[in-house]
DNA sequence: TATTGTTATACTCTATAACTATA
DNA sequence: TATAGTTATAGAGTATAACAATA
């Protein structure tokens, strides 16, 4: 007979995953920093570079309240990297879009990210990191 | 002949790793807010579950200013979360400890990550999972 | 009535600079 | 001189509550 220690989670992984989520996050606040802004702004940054979104959706998705979101814009958009447009659709609504400036720091920012995290992912074999990034995906969603 | 689109970094694998990090970092920092704590001093419990530390030590490891984790250590001092204590060693340095409460209330904030993250820890096969944590750890060091 | 976004408020987090005590 | 820790200060990040405009 088998006995089961661990019933339901998986602690080593969950540490694993943890212990991944500070060496990231560490490195992108420190990123960040350096250049004057903060870890959600960079967030928000990434999420623009691909899909203009309006002020909800972008509170939504960084995990912050619309108050929040709201003053971050205003010191982005006062630094020239963001832009609010009003919605044609809606008129309660705000587009925020990412400007030029904004973009170009978006590319530097997580350029480096890539940068600083390369000798880590040099250490798993060339062979096996495609593997390692899809299971990983398959775990996010 | 064959193009070598990506000379050196290897961008999926940091685009992944920096979703595991939003998504990990968003759970924990949701679950340290319903426990009115922050993401800083949940990782101070964690470091303080298994060793005694000093305030540059935990500074250095959380990657914040020592008068950060000043201020850091002295709110969660008056919740009874933490104890600072002086070092016979050298009567510069003070020493903090987790008090039985902050063990507490690591283990309860710990796991509750643990069963959040146990639906998505599922959707990878389940003789994969050890694999998937040593490729990890092996990435971070 | 419900939703979108903003503002006012209060508190935490954070770094910088200046300081004390000790090494 | 250098290091450990604290304090004072100022600014950014954050949520809650109340509000106006629109759906």
């Amino acid at each position: 007979m088998t006995r089961e220690p661990e019933p339901a989670s998986e602690p080593d992984l969950v540490d694993t995953l943890a212990h991944t989520a500070f060496v990231v996050t560490g490195a992108l606040t420190r990123i960040a920093a350096e250049h004057d802004v903060s870890l959600t702004l960079v967030r928000v940054l990434g999420i623009l570079r691909d899909h203009r979104r309006r002020m909800a959706e972008l509170a939504e998705r960084v995990g912050v309240d619309r108050s929040t979101m709201s003053g971050l814009v205003d010191r982005a958009e006062q630094r020239g990297l963001l832009a609010r447009h009003p919605d044609p659709d809606d008129r309660r609504s705000v587009r925020v879009d990412i400007t030029p400036e904004g973009r170009a720091l978006a590319v530097r920012i997580y350029g480096q990210l890539s940068a600083e995290l390369a000798p880590l992912i040099a250490r798993v074999p060339e062979g096996r990191r495609a593997g390692l990034a899809a299971e990983l995906e398959q775990l996010l969603d």
